[in-house]
DNA sequence: GCGGTGACGGTCG
DNA sequence: CCGACCGCCACCG
């Protein structure tokens, strides 16, 4: 079977796997969809997402623990999902790692 | 095949 | 807490 999945169908497979109500990293979807440190990738990835996609996209944020979509690029849509789901997101684009980081089976 | 680019990450000031 | 710098990697022209 081969591998042909195409690095972008590997990073959508994973963040499919992030619960509602939790957030991911880039660095972290980059690791668990085994990209390595091509963390950047995933952005680049999630970005070329068509429209409609069923990818919960917006639980992705930075290790920051910040929204890194300019705000007029989505950003305002992202935060608006997450606080949906019942994720706390300040006025700046933060939110608790502590809190709300999906931790997969102790793994990553 | 080469080089520029980016929804990143970690460190330093 | 925030901004700047450098390092990593896959995508695209």
């Amino acid at each position: 079977m081969r591998r042909p999945s195409p690095t972008y169908g590997r990073i959508a497979a994973v963040v499919r796997r992030v619960p509602r109500g939790s957030v991911a990293t880039y660095g972290q979807v980059a690791r668990l969809a085994g990209l390595g440190q091509a963390a950047r990738q995933v952005g680049y990835a999630l970005h070329a997402l068509p429209p409609g996609t069923t990818v919960p996209w917006h639980r992705v944020i930075n290790a920051a623990g910040r929204i890194s979509l300019p705000p007029d690029a989505g950003g305002i849509d992202q935060r608006l999902r997450l606080l949906a789901e019942g994720v706390t997101v300040t006025e700046t684009g933060r939110v608790s790692l502590e809190r709300f980081q999906w931790r997969p089976r102790g793994r990553a």
